[in-house]
DNA sequence: CCTACCGATCGGTAGG
DNA sequence: CCTACCGATCGGTAGG
């Protein structure tokens, strides 16, 4: 992440604009508040940026092809099905501590999306989704895990992935890769269940 | 949940503008859309309801009660923590399984309530979500659950109940008694990571 | 980046 | 529950 100053002024609106989705929602977050929070004028934005959804967009693919090179990365390994799926959970929040602005806009704001952006950002995710849910399957195959119900191992996984966002404090005492190492130790011991 | 025909007008408003706000955000719909679903003119939905977010404030404030009650009956119950943890969880499915929709609501669109009542809101939940961290640590205490960080603990545990209405389809092969067996075993089992 | 402005839509009211 | 309507605000454009 660069400096405020560093940023091109497309760059400081686009993040100024996932501050405000983040925390009113897109909907609810209009052009003149992202332009009084800059301190210029509402028609002065539309020379850095096409149209608000334009900003929705960047932010909801950039952090999806963040995430699917994070995942890529695991997948071509040679370990087991539960070193993968650690790593992929680690992988996950590396990439979400990173930007946990972008990443909170990125999973709760992605609905407002117009078609075909929604469209194809449905299908990255279900993509995303089902990569994991493949491991979670190769781990049981294999006797790593328990005899879960996978729908429901990879729907908890993600829940607990998606809602950090919303409560992680990076200037904790915590740092994101332990909280990663904590949070795949709990999600796998509890997948080990019979 | 009353049948669609035994439902007051009022009833009926809300449960539709529930929907309404679950798929598309509060923000975003409006109160034409509403009218619209009901077959109705706008300006007449207010013979039903004083304001659009009233019917927010109820959806919000008539589900945290229910959670709340169900919480209070375990609590009071003489058994371990792991038990109450247990039936904790349980309670907590079985109380938005009676209502997905409203439940969908209460998790995503109450922060577009105004003061005072987000406020009150804020304060109930937080209140909610401290009863269940004093669970886990005293189950920590007793030496039931292992050394875990407690709020990544209580927030994993929250992360994985709230996303539920999400994606459980109630008419799938899982019933929500189940359902909240398999998820309280899955993370009970996490909290005894050493 | 600004002034000036557009048509569309918003939540809601008056009066029946 | 409807017709008629209100002031405020929306995303966005023209022209500089």
């Amino acid at each position: 992440m660069p400096s405020v100053e560093k940023m091109s002024r497309k760059e400081q609106v686009i993040r100024k604009a996932a501050e405000l989705f983040r925390d009113h929602g897109y909907a609810a977050t209009s052009m003149r508040d992202l332009a009084n929070a800059l301190g210029i004028e509402a028609a002065s934005l539309y020379s850095h940026i096409k149209s608000k959804e334009e900003i929705l967009q960047s932010l909801c693919f950039e952090m999806a092809e963040l995430f699917r090179a994070s995942l890529e990365k695991v997948e071509n390994q040679d370990i087991s099905y539960t070193e993968k799926l650690r790593l992929g959970i680690r992988g996950h929040i590396e990439v979400m501590s990173k930007d946990l602005i972008a990443s909170a806009v990125f999973m709760n704001e992605h609905r407002h999306l117009s078609q075909p952006y929604l469209r194809d950002f449905l299908l990255m995710r279900i993509n995303y989704i089902n990569r994991f849910k493949k491991i979670i399957e190769g781990g049981i195959k294999h006797g790593e895990f328990g005899g879960i119900d996978t729908k429901l191992a990879v729907m908890t996984l993600f829940s607990s992935l998606n809602w950090m966002p919303n409560w992680y404090d990076p200037s904790g005492i915590i740092n994101p890769t332990d909280l990663g190492d904590q949070l795949a130790g709990m999600l796998i011991e509890g997948l080990k269940t019979k």
